[in-house]
DNA sequence: GTATTAACCA
């Protein structure tokens, strides 16, 4: 019985004739039921049996489970009166994929290795623990993990490879994801493979995560495109997502749901309304508007592209429900300088998760409304349990930045320190920025002597602050926007430091968003126009002129010169 | 019969 058709036929006969169908053969139609989504018919079936055993158990069980009722799971497991391995495994898997269960997998993992001698732990309990390992990102635990899996000889198949080199790469240790991956030593496996490249992607190291794309290449899937296609998108390198798009259908290849989402974060990166009327068209043509993934991300193209009203469309057909479109809404109405409106969204939903509460404290920062941050942040603080996280807090000192409020700044500082909040790299640097900007260099300096992982933005706070206090020796310091020349000199610095592989990545960087240094230009103002030249420039229309111009300015310069060191000489 | 890789918002 594979089919639902064939165990719908057989259960219809069974019932009609009344013959009672054995325990193996229920236990495979609860099993059916349960893959079509019928929870009820395969319940009925469960009540309805004289004699149960440990796969009847399990399949009921894993029924519930697939349909994310994780609480009559778990009472069905608790009054289960056969269980084994796979019982526990499903139930810790149940728990680790739904969301906000991590604590009871936690407990359950620690119940299985109390009754280890009864129940025991294999591969499975070990992959879905790595897996919620990644997830929560604690390191210790992987390691653990890790550890035990190489002293019990489970460390080498393509399940635990895959699953390590995720976690490693999830728990931000790059390097030991490439040492599990190239140190297996077997047969490159395709999971194995998709994880890997994932990493590199996540690591900004496209070039790596390309080259092992194309090792191998016969054994690609849809999820190796994809992956590639995410990786691009998400690194700044759109065009180059979106040719990847191309080639995959070229290498036969149709697109799925997962594509797609990635084409939209893409088209959204490159800020391209036309795109985004293009893309939203095939979406309405294909059918994909129901996919949650699809629909937020067409609203947030036309958020980043500056159309209000479109966006506000789509988002009204989505539904409010949406967490993800209704965000992007609130950043979308920031950058437009209209709060009144992000507030109005932010008030509407009745949970808030932390990428809520970032995107409207950062947009009271752009549109430079520090009091209504300070205020916010006691709304957080009277509102959630949980103490405002790094990404909140960075919103706050950038607001005491600008008002060079040295006073709440140290405040925020201190407490901080006090609730043991744990300081990064972003962090840190808002925190240079907001003492330098603040009139007090040394303790934005003494910040960042204790940081051991100098990032590029900490370099370029670092720089500004110096150069705004005069402290400036590396000419090369004048701080701008987002350009070319600030790269250089960034690349400068580094190159001084001898850190080359961190110069290289920004280089990489320039090259992909296509950063050019500009060169230092004059301008002058003549006859209602502006001129603007660089150093030996000739590409003026009335070159020959100016030059000839310029020779007799100089001639005349040098006279006067010669006549001022002659009267000089006189006196 | 349970497990692994890829997607959206700061």
């Amino acid at each position: 019985m594979r089919f639902l058709k064939e165990g719908l036929r057989y259960h219809g006969c069974a019932i009609k004739s009344g013959v009672k169908p054995t325990t193996f053969t229920t236990n495979h139609l609860i099993n059916l039921y349960s893959k079509h989504g019928l929870l009820q018919q395969a319940h009925k079936l469960f009540d309805e049996m004289p004699e149960r055993n440990v796969f009847t158990w399990n399949a009921i069980i894993s029924a519930y489970i697939k349909s994310r009722n994780l609480t009559q799971a778990r009472a069905l497991f608790d009054s289960a009166t056969h269980k084994d391995l796979v019982t526990y495994n499903s139930m810790l898997s149940g728990y680790v994929s739904a969301d906000g269960y991590e604590t009871h997998a936690l407990e359950l993992f620690v119940e299985m290795q109390l009754m280890r001698d009864q129940i025991g732990i294999d591969e499975f309990t070990l992959t879905t623990m790595l897996n919620l390992t990644a997830k929560l990102s604690v390191l210790s635990y992987g390691r653990q993990l890790h550890s035990f899996m190489v002293k019990t000889a489970n460390d080498l198949n393509g399940f635990a490879v895959s699953s390590l080199v995720d976690m490693y790469s999830k728990c931000e240790r790059f390097g030991e994801a490439c040492r599990v991956f190239y140190g297996c030593g077997g047969e490159l496996d395709l999971v194995s493979k998709n994880a890997m490249v994932a990493a590199c992607c996540r690591e900004g190291e496209l070039e790596m995560g390309l080259n092992l794309f194309w090792r191998e290449p016969e054994l690609n899937d849809i999820v190796s495109w994809n992956t590639l296609i995410s990786g691009y998108a998400q690194n700044g390198y759109e065009k180059e997502s979106l040719k990847l798009f191309v080639l995959m259908a070229e290498n036969g290849f149709r697109w799925s749901e997962h594509t797609f989402a990635s084409v939209l974060n893409a088209c959204s990166g490159l800020r391209s309304l036309k795109l985004g009327k293009e893309v939203h068209a095939w979406v309405l043509k294909n059918g994909l508007s129901s996919n949650p993934f699809i629909s937020s991300g067409i609203v947030d193209i036309y958020c980043k592209g500056g159309n209000m009203k479109y966006a506000e469309l789509v988002h009204a057909a989505n539904g409010i429900e949406n967490s993800f479109s209704v965000t992007s809404m609130i950043v979308g109405h920031s950058s437009q300088g209209n709060m009144v409106e992000a507030r109005r969204l932010f008030d509407s939903l009745t949970e808030k998760n932390s990428v809520v509460w970032t995107a409207l404290f950062s947009g009271y920062v752009k549109s430079q409304q520090c009091e209504a941050v300070f205020e916010l942040l006691s709304e957080f603080r009277a509102k959630e349990v949980i103490v405002p996280d790094a990404l909140i807090l960075i919103s706050v000192v950038g607001a005491c930045a600008i008002q060079a409020a040295i006073d709440p700044g140290k405040q925020i500082h201190a407490y901080i320190l006090r609730m043991g909040i744990h300081l990064d790299e972003k962090l840190m640097s808002a925190m240079v920025d907001m003492y330098s900007k603040c009139g007090n260099i040394t303790y934005a300096e003494n910040i960042f002597q204790r940081i051991t992982h100098r990032d590029l933005i900490l370099y370029n706070v670092m720089i500004a602050g110096y150069a705004h206090h005069g402290r400036e020796k590396e000419q090369l310091l004048r701080i701008e926007d987002d350009n070319g020349a600030r790269y250089v000199q960034l690349a400068n610095v580094y190159a001084a430091e001898g850190k080359w592989a961190e110069m290289g990545r920004i280089r990489k960087k320039m090259r992909g968003k296509e950063v050019k240094k500009l060169a230092g230009c004059s301008w002058v103002y003549v006859e209602n126009k502006v001129h603007t030249f660089t150093s030996g420039d000739r590409s003026h229309m009335k070159t020959e002129a100016i030059y000839s111009a310029l020779v007799c300015l100089a001639a005349e310069l040098n006279d006067i010169a010669q006549e001022e060191i002659r009267a000089g000489a006189v006196c």
